[in-house]
DNA sequence: TCGAACCCTCACATTGATGTGAGGGTCAAG
DNA sequence: CTTGACCCTCACATCAATGTGAGGGTTCGA
């Protein structure tokens, strides 16, 4: 597929596209022509990295975590230097306290909104 | 206290806590010469506050997040209007999205570094 | 052959969270 | 009284993600 199927796929506006490429996120085929080609497998990449995104990292981190994602045998550790596991640690301990973070906070919005819906419920029906 | 301790207390850049004001993330009581004044509890404040930016969330959101967090009693919901719940619920919901692909992608880095560390255990003893 | 609907590469603008520093008060200790 | 360590308010700078559009090719069907 091109640049707009893929974009209209994921949502993703074709400028934002390009600048994951630019930023080494995705890469993408040439037609003769110049245009990018893309196969499925780009469209779940596209997704998290927008999930990535929205999550807080940034683009520099997200392309250190990608390559861990290949589910299929993950043949990608042999030029694993230990300063980059290092920084895998790292995030991945973020990710966790991020986790954290946000699992109280939603937990804590949910309960007022469950108190909140309480109430109106006790009241619509006085 | 006045700036500098909270500063401090919270590792965030004083032009921060201004800024985090501006926003109406917290409030200061000012003495009379000016200065800003804060209580202990705007400590654990700015840490939600920090958590919830670096998870990323705007400061528009936290603004509406954070009179949820008032647990001893909260007596913070007769002006909620319907439209600021929609926002909340909305909120909430992204919330548990990031969640989710945090949570996926911190355990693919997790599953990663501990098949890489097994790699290399396997390799040094030989 | 013409127009619509694609695609390309710049390149500048914006927005939100920050950094940085100038210019200037306050206040306690020496 | 002066110095150092605080504090204040601007205001401009930066950085990453994103918007916008100019200027220009390609392709395909009417």
């Amino acid at each position: 597929m091109r640049i707009g199927e893929l974009s209209e796929r994921t949502g993703t506006p074709r400028r934002l596209l390009r600048y994951y490429e630019e930023q080494g996120l995705i890469v993408a085929d040439r037609l003769p022509n110049g245009y990018r080609v893309y196969d499925a497998s780009n469209v779940d990449r596209v997704m998290q990295i927008r999930g990535l995104l929205d999550a807080g990292l940034p683009t520099r981190i997200i392309k250190q975590i990608l390559p861990c994602l290949n589910k299929p045998r993950m043949i990608h550790f042999p030029d694993a230097t230990p300063e980059m596991l290092e920084t895998l640690e790292n995030e991945r301990d973020r990710m966790t306290d991020r986790i954290r973070c946000l699992t109280r906070n939603r937990d804590a919005v949910a309960e007022y909104l469950d108190v909140v819906r309480e109430k109106l419920a006790a009241g619509s029906p006085a």
